[in-house]
DNA sequence: CTTGTGTTTAACTGTCTTGTTATATAACCT
DNA sequence: AGGTTATATAACAAGACAGTTAAACACAAG
């Protein structure tokens, strides 16, 4: 259950990408994570579900919470399937790096 | 319809990856992107329409052919979600890095 | 043990996706 | 015009997906 079609399935969900982006800032609570949405509780555990088996995310129990972290690893498979063809488009994407290279603030996308 | 959502979702068909693989080496003709695969050209033609809704190729009429291309701009969204998470992430991306950029010949080898 | 809180599962619904075959459109070629 | 090739659309079936509410499970605390 670890290949890029749930690696980019997971990543195609923008409440599973705000979700990892919160978890980027550091571990939390399924209930932390559900706070800023607006859907149910049931909705989130299933998208958790999804990221925890494209390995995007482990769950461990926390006495009665339970706590998400990041697997960082499984997101290397989607960026070297898209570094890999950058090798052939490299016209554009080199704008894109130098413009990711300046030290500036992360702009997530919001819920 | 070219946000991310889009993208990934196209991204996450292997079929869909292989025909962005076998574009990658060049232009070519629906029938020539039919070819290797044992499903039927109308389901090509639909993967088709959805890469080209995620504005990663466009066709062109050639003739009675249609001739498909690259977009790769289109790939910068993701390329460009993955790598700021990169920023927090950084502790397994840079092996990835290390190994990406080994053979760092990515200047110009268009086929 | 009983109650409350956090989280998951069950069952259901409506929508989207992927494939199929049959039919239509568009261009080329006598 | 009529026939052939290349590609797209229509109509349909099967399955995946995202959301809901209600119920179950797991642990904590009176």
């Amino acid at each position: 259950m670890k290949n890029l079609d749930h690696t980019f399935a997971a990543l195609a969900d923008p409440t599973r990408r705000a979700i990892l982006a919160r978890l980027a800032l550091g571990e939390a609570t399924v209930g932390e994570i559900c706070a800023p949405f607006a859907i149910s509780g049931p909705a989130i555990s299933r998208h958790l579900k999804v990221l925890e088996q494209a390995a995007l995310i482990t769950r461990a129990r926390d006495g009665q919470h339970r706590r998400c972290r990041l697997v960082p690893e499984a997101m290397a498979g989607a960026a070297e399937w898209i570094q890999t063809h950058r090798r052939f488009w490299n016209d554009s994407f080199d704008k894109l790096d130098a413009h990711l290279k300046q030290p500036s603030d992360h702009k997530g996308d919001t819920p």
